[in-house]
DNA sequence: CGCTCCTACTTTGTACACAACTTCGGAGGT
DNA sequence: ACCTCCGAAGTTGTGTACAAAGTAGGAGCG
């Protein structure tokens, strides 16, 4: 659980995130053993808190393959994250234990990209904005940040901020700086509502930019193994 | 993870929360392997699966133990409940795919015990219960059961539906009749609002009943491990 | 030609042995 | 008397071997 198994953990995640494993692929033990130089007792460990968080499916004597989600579930995730993102932004407001010098922090070197051209900017405004959000479950009470863990990170996989326009990059942060203040002055009305806004935002953007993408490739109408669900 | 593992995490997750296991008592693998006549290896996989659940903590190279709730974090769990399963409510009443069926006849069932004296009935009431619950957990979305498992879980934790007064059954199942009809008539207004009214009596009477469960013991002001948190 | 059954292979599930880490106790020094 | 350091006991972390289950391919039969 601590060393090697955390290790292998963390490189999966990070790989199904970035889209290093796709959908639908499946996860071998052994191979994947092989490929970190370990052996298969912390790979499995690695692969059940992945099933957990709801990553990969594991199916007993198969194997585990990494879920597919269709749209109408992302869709659904966001009404999720919509609902809990605002209820954490309402109560970190009021119990006002929120590290709001952190948060400003996080904005000031997410503005700093804006006008970044190097393509791992995304990637670093991809991670500021996790750290972010964080921030603000974790003051918004003990259970939440587990809870939206698995709400959030769904959605997220195969998506950075490299698919933002520099007008909705800047609004965006705008949100982020009105959430801010919201939290500062305690008030939770305010601060649920920028929330919830800065949520529908990031929907409607992700809509638009999941059309562009899909019709180019056309591999949708097949739906592989996701008519037998 | 098919079959001994699949007995442990089970025999485990219902010792934890039928009181068989208290919290803050360590869990040691090798005493547990032994107990069920099985190896260390399915053992710890099931701990694991405990541990996603937030049912236990597991400390690097020191064990496992059953996680402590303070009432503060139990409150904050039943505003999550309340959230979530009102939302849940509403969304299985807009897609109208629940089954009504099923669910007056776990009404029915469920209001068949109201006179029933034998103390296993509150068990069985708690199941049905539950059952209730998660059907209507399943009509609002692929997501939501999951999530909602490990929200309803540990406020469960040691309670039954034997602190229940006559009168807070007859209305506790008043209001799951309610529930159908909101749902059958596909309002999701009326499903939530119910579904909400529903759990803040549950909170109410909980508050009540822990005040007075508290007091006799007296073993509350010590906080054993809660305190350096 | 198509269907069924059987065998061999692939992959996961469990047991066991050893290594690594943490913790607690006592001996020694200041 | 107290503090520090060292060592032994106990517990988890990892590696490896074997058992069990599932899957795919081909041979035999209808």
């Amino acid at each position: 659980m601590t060393q090697t198994s955390d290790r292998v953990y963390a490189d999966l995640h990070r790989e199904i995130l970035t889209g290093g494993r796709v959908p639908g692929s499946r996860l071998r033990e052994e191979e994947i053993a092989e490929t970190f130089g370990v052996s298969r007792t912390p790979v499995r460990e690695a692969l059940r808190r992945l099933s957990a968080d709801g990553l990969i499916e594991l199916i007993p004597h198969r194997g585990a393959e990494v879920v597919r989600w269709a749209a109408d579930d992302i869709e659904e995730l966001f009404d999720l994250r919509c609902l809990l993102e605002g209820h954490a932004a309402r109560r970190a407001a009021q119990r006002g234990e929120v590290d709001l010098e952190r948060l400003r922090e996080l904005c000031a070197r997410m503005e700093a990209h804006l006008d970044d051209t190097d393509p791992r900017a995304a990637d670093e405004i991809t991670r500021l904005n996790m750290e972010f959000h964080r921030t603000i479950h974790r003051a918004g009470g003990r259970a939440l940040p587990d809870l939206l863990t698995r709400v959030i990170e769904v959605p997220v996989v195969r998506r950075t901020f490299d698919e933002y326009s520099a007008e909705e990059l800047r609004r965006s942060f705008g949100q982020h700086r009105e959430l801010v203040n919201a939290l500062a002055a305690g008030d939770g009305d305010w601060a649920e509502a920028v929330m919830r806004s800065h949520l529908r935002a990031a929907r409607a953007s992700w809509r638009t930019h999941r059309r562009q993408a899909e019709l180019p490739t056309g591999q949708e109408p097949r739906t592989p193994e996701t008519d037998k669900d």
